[in-house]
RNA sequence: GGACGGGUGGGUGAGCGGUUAAAACCAGCAGACUGUAAAUCUGCCGCUCCUUGCGGGCUACGAAGGUUCGAAUCCUUCCCCGUCCA
């Protein structure tokens, strides 16, 4: 798949810059870039990940569409599997040492991670290597001549580091041999160009470092911004459940989508599409014009993201499902439907329990209590109500603004 | 090994013998409004039972015991976490 006519430098770096938090040093990648021109040799851009939780969110496609930019412009994208450094753990942002993944659970991941990652890069063009494949081979030789590379200063120059000894806190012995450990895989790998989100540059510029010690060029670094949660305000992470998982079903991926604060629409056209600088200046104007309706534009972007990941056809449907049920507030085209058995008649809210509409009776007295429950569009606020179901019958169970059901007793 | 500090509801974090199912804030849920599951406002926010009531019962403040009419609050032991000294 070897391509030898790259664009010119300029259009190329402009492209690799788009959304891009840093480039370090800039002047070197573009120097990698007219060079790879002239010899007509791809530069190779590895992104490392630590496969440590089974899916992958939009926060991680931020860097991963990076990567894709390189592998859109010709060059070799490396997805390294960081299969041996998970079983470490990253101190990066971490407040305290979190616990090592088993090998099992590691391999799961990693197994998981590729088929959601294939849905951004393209399958036939990208290197996948696990680095377990050189690290777990490492003798204690080997691991001590690497680390007789680096200074202890250096690395407690690191902020996670320095504030967690200020605090007072603890630092584990291993969690210094991260950065050092994954320099390997720069070096094995001969990475021209490495990609990671901001919190990774002093990693990357470690592994930078550790590469010219081993005699290599040293890889220029692209960071990417970290992608903020639906709340508006912290990072996309599962564990704040602000995030929109790429694995989630169109119409819940869609709502999702619609639920993030207007302004946060410009960050994620940048770092979550791949629409041209240019284009979101446009965008931008046609908004402030009143041309184009903010609430359109966020319909348009989640219908894009939707279709990345499950098609375009998937994505006009999560479109239409989401105008039809929460701007004219109708009953989704199509709603789950629970078949129930004849049989005595059932209190309505132990039935949003049965039909997990509700967590506990409690909390279903208290929607029906405030408004929220209807049936076929007839609002019930009688906690007490009873439901016959002596007899064949249908009916639309709703419970607030998403959740329906239809009943079938026969 | 020694000296301290701490473990409270999904999270942060008050309470330090009694109207405390436990302040406040965040998150979550619902309603109103709207341009959306944006923003804003209002209400709810352990479970359960019924006669739906400022109702009854049960469970809850690391664990187990104890003292009290009564404990998240006091005592004992244990477990866990953190800091400092060595």
């Amino acid at each position: 798949m070897a391509q030898t006519n790259f664009k010119p430098v300029e259009e190329q770096l402009a492209y690799l810059k788009k959304g891009a938090a840093e480039i370090i040093p800039e002047a070197e990648l573009a120097a990698k870039l007219e060079n790879s021109l002239k010899t007509g040799k791809p530069l190779r851009a590895y992104l490392g990940v630590d496969p440590t939780a089974p899916d992958l969110h939009l926060g991680h496609t931020v860097v991963l569409r990076k990567l894709k930019h390189f592998q859109d412009l010709g060059h070799t994208a490396v997805f390294l599997i960081g299969d041996f450094s998970a079983m470490i753990g990253d101190p990066t942002g971490v407040s305290e040492t979190r616990p090592p993944l088993t090998r099992e659970q590691v391999d799961a991941n990693a197994k998981t991670y590729l088929e959601q990652v294939y849905k951004i890069l393209d399958r036939e063009k990208t290197e996948v290597r696990y680095n377990s494949e050189w690290l777990s081979k490492m003798s204690a030789e080997d691991i001590v001549r690497l680390c007789s590379h680096y200074r202890l200063a250096r690395m407690l120059e690191r902020e996670d580091f320095s504030s967690r000894l200020d605090k007072g806190q603890p630092i584990s012995v291993h969690e210094l041999l991260y950065p050092l450990l994954t320099a390997m895989d720069a070096v094995k790998l001969q990475s021209d160009v490495e990609l990671g989100a901001t919190e990774q540059k002093f990693n990357l510029l470690v592994h930078r470092e550790i590469q010219r010690e081993y005699g290599l060029a040293g890889q220029a670094i692209l960071t990417m911004p970290i992608l903020v949660g639906l709340d508006g305000h912290r990072k996309m992470s599962k564990s704040l459940g602000n995030y929109v998982g790429i694995t989630e079903a169109p119409s819940e991926m869609f709502g999702k989508m619609m639920s993030i604060p207007d302004e946060l629409m410009w960050s994620y056209c940048e770092l979550v599409t791949d629409r041209t600088p240019q284009e979101i200046a446009a965008l931008r104007k046609e908004v402030s014009d009143g041309a184009l309706h903010p609430m359109d534009l966020k319909m348009k972007l989640a219908q894009e993201v939707i279709a990345d990941f499950h098609g375009e056809d998937a994505a006009r449907k999560a479109a239409e499902n989401f105008q039809r049920v929460f701007r004219d507030r109708q009953a989704p085209e199509e709603s789950p439907v629970v078949k129930l058995p004849k049989g005595p008649s059932k209190k309505l809210t132990a039935l949003l329990v049965d039909l997990k509409l509700a967590p506990s009776k409690a909390e279903a007295e208290r929607l029906i209590k405030q408004k929220a429950v209807e049936i076929d569009g007839v609002t019930i606020d009688d906690p007490r109500k009873d439901i016959d179901l002596s007899k064949s019958s249908e009916f639309l169970l709703r419970a607030g603004k998403k959740k329906f059901v239809r009943v079938v007793v026969e």
